[in-house]
DNA sequence: TGTATACATGAACAAATGATCATACATTTG
DNA sequence: CAAATGTATGATCATTTGTTCATGTATACA
C-alpha cells in the first residue's frame, strides 16, 4: 500500500514546467485574477459586466479576456451584441485560493 | 453554523490580489518552477548543486535564487563557501502541483 | 598572504508585457 | 439602411523580464 503522506516527489518533465509556467504566468496579474474571482462566483459575464466591475476599460477588458480564453483559461460565447466569458480551467481558483490563504500575505 | 461547503466565495481584496499575482509572477517560469521542484525533494541546496542540476550558469542561478528569496519564497544560509537555499514559502508547492495535475496540460 | 572556489551583483540588451488609443467588426433596432 | 451598442484588434510606447558578461565579494586553505 502507498503511504497517505508520501514525500514530495513529482518531477516534473521540462515541457510539463513549461505549461505549469505558461498557466501561472497567464493568471499572474491582479486584474486577471479579479476576472477570475468575478468568474468562480459568477459562471459567465459580459464583457462590459467585467469592465465595469472592474472598472477598467472596454478595450482593456477585451485585451486580457481574449488572452486568457487564448491561453485556454476562459471560453466564451456570444448572445447577441454581448460575449458572455466563462471559466473554462476552472483549477485556476484553487491555485489563487491557495496562495490566497497564506496568512502571510 | 456556515456550511461545509460553501458557495465559491473569496472577495479578495485588491491589495490581496496584487500580492497573489506577485506570487504567482514570481513563481511563473520553467526555471524557478524546477528550483522548487528540487528544494521540495531536498531541504536545502547550494547555488552550484542548482546551477549543475538544471545545467544554467552559476550567475543565471544566483540570480533567479536571490529574487525568489527577495520576494519571500525561498530562503538562504550559508555554510562556508557555499549557501545553501532553500524553500520558506512551500506552498508554491502545491500551488504547481495543482495545475500539473491537470491531464490536459 | 595569495590563490582557488563559491556566490553575488550590476550593466547592458533583447524580448515580453501591460496600457492606451483609434478604429474596425458584429448585432440589434429604428 | 443608418445609428447605436457591444466587442475585437492592431499600433504604439513605457515598463518589466530574462539572460549574459564582467567583475566584485566572501570563505577556505596552502
Amino acid at each position: 500500500m502507498a503511504p497517505t503522506t508520501a514525500p514530495v516527489e513529482m518531477n516534473l518533465s521540462i515541457e510539463k514546467m513549461e505549461k505549469v509556467a505558461f498557466i501561472l504566468k497567464t493568471t499572474a496579474h491582479p486584474t486577471r485574477i479579479a476576472i477570475v474571482q468575478l468568474l468562480a462566483a459568477q459562471e459567465s459575464l459580459s464583457v462590459n459586466d467585467i469592465s465595469e466591475r472592474l472598472n477598467i476599460e472596454q478595450s482593456l477588458a477585451s485585451h486580457h479576456l481574449s488572452g486568457m480564453k487564448l491561453k485556454g483559461i476562459l471560453s466564451s460565447s456570444r448572445d447577441g451584441k454581448n460575449v458572455f466569458y466563462s471559466l473554462k480551467m476552472r483549477e485556476v481558483v484553487d491555485v489563487i485560493q491557495c496562495i490566497a490563504a497564506c496568512t502571510f500575505l
